[in-house]
DNA sequence: ATAGTATTCTAATAATCACTGGAACATTGG
DNA sequence: CCAATGTTCCAGTGATTATTAGAATACTAT
């Protein structure tokens, strides 16, 4: 067995991950699925494929060993197969973000608007939550918090935020996150907030880029 | 223009880079040009491909915006378009390893065997560069210390170590880097060294690892 | 058992891809 | 200008891929 052929083999296992990933709709599950597992059906309805087509993606995710399942009932519920799954895509989308920077985009434009107003990253969110200096907000729904979030985070659905103004102080700074980097809601809540006088910023990695890089999560529905 | 349709357009810039990786040949050029620039027929021949398949690839490439060219007379030079797609390959590297972890493989054995023997990362390497403590050897054949190479780092070609001991001192630990954590250079320079009675660590990274995370580097003939 | 539902499998289509050999193009050195 | 060389383009082949509809499978609930 020659070290070449090992290689070889190196090269061509290196290139099955890849090619996993090579698909638009196969790049959408699995920003869905970055969020915390899902049924085929449910999937299939939040990326807008077809039953069959959705499960013939998902089974080539499972082939490339990007997620595995677990079944429960007629349901079989899909999952990312690794933490670094999402350090695969944020690396991607990073490279895609130089890449396009040139050619200039609409949405890119949006959500670095918001980016310019003080942007938050995982190391000094850590240190002050730590500290107790700042009201950490998941703006996601609330099936979503239950499935996984920030350890600390007060769940705040975006569409209830009007209702639970009265439990976020107005002394102390706010950090909303949500889905990720491309993800609306924590732009919309910062915004709404910002109206009413609330010092915010957005942690732009949301709950996968947080777990993945391992930092502390909790499930259920208590902070 | 709705959001649904923008995040389409990013799922699939998302996938045309992952398409450009999806391919073992291309995953062989780009670790060649890791390495530092190189004509369409030095990455032919590196690769064992044939020029007008290897100039395909390299298209390719090109096309999914990872590399880049320049002419120079009759020749075309590929290289590397931006630092992040080693940072890619890297994290595919990570997950890939991850999940042959269970499967067993030689290549990994080997490579391992040795990081066995206290592997050293970027942030104490740099540590202990800048307070004068270890002598820092590079490995890779003396055209690619010229390319490119860590800044302080001595060329020491493997096929010439026996020449140059002399210019290293033995009352220090050594750290030998070569062209990334599945190149047999380092490894085999180590147990050389060890046989003489060198204290010898591998940084396992190598210089595309060390360069892509933007530590600093050199090019030409001296440290 | 039976009907219902979620999922996967099969078959068929159109599209894309990898590889090869030969032709075409561009540049250099006589 | 001519010959040589490096690179890309082109055409053809066989192999995969995405997608769809319909059939088959697996499990649940009654």
């Amino acid at each position: 067995m020659k070290l070449r052929d090992q290689k070889t083999q190196l090269f061509a296992a290196w290139a099955d991950i890849a090619r996993g990933l090579s698909s638009p709709k196969r790049m959408e599950l699995l920003d869905v699925l970055a969020q915390g597992e899902r049924s085929v059906e449910a999937l299939a309805g939040e990326t807008h494929l077809k039953m069959t087509n959705a499960s013939a993606h998902l089974l080539a995710l499972k082939r490339a060993r990007l997620v595995e399942t677990r079944k429960e009932a007629q349901f079989v519920f899909y999952r990312l197969a690794d933490d670094g799954v999402v350090r695969v895509l944020r690396e991607i989308q990073a490279l895609s973000r130089a890449r396009v920077r040139e050619t200039e985009s609409v949405v890119l434009d949006y959500f670095e608007s918001d980016d310019a107003l003080q942007p938050i990253n995982a190391t000094e969110l850590r240190r002050r939550m730590r500290s107790g200096e700042v009201t950490l907000i998941d703006v996601r729904p609330e099936t979503e918090y239950r499935a996984g979030h920030i350890a600390g985070a007060l769940s705040v659905p975006l569409e209830q935020l009007r209702h639970r103004l009265r439990r976020i102080p107005k002394d102390r700074p706010v950090v909303a996150y949500c889905r990720g980097p491309y993800c609306v809601l924590a732009v919309e809540a910062a915004e709404r907030l910002r109206r009413r006088g609330y010092a915010v910023r957005r942690f732009a990695d949301g709950f996968p880029g947080w777990k993945a890089d391992g930092h502390p999560v909790r499930t259920g529905t208590d902070g």
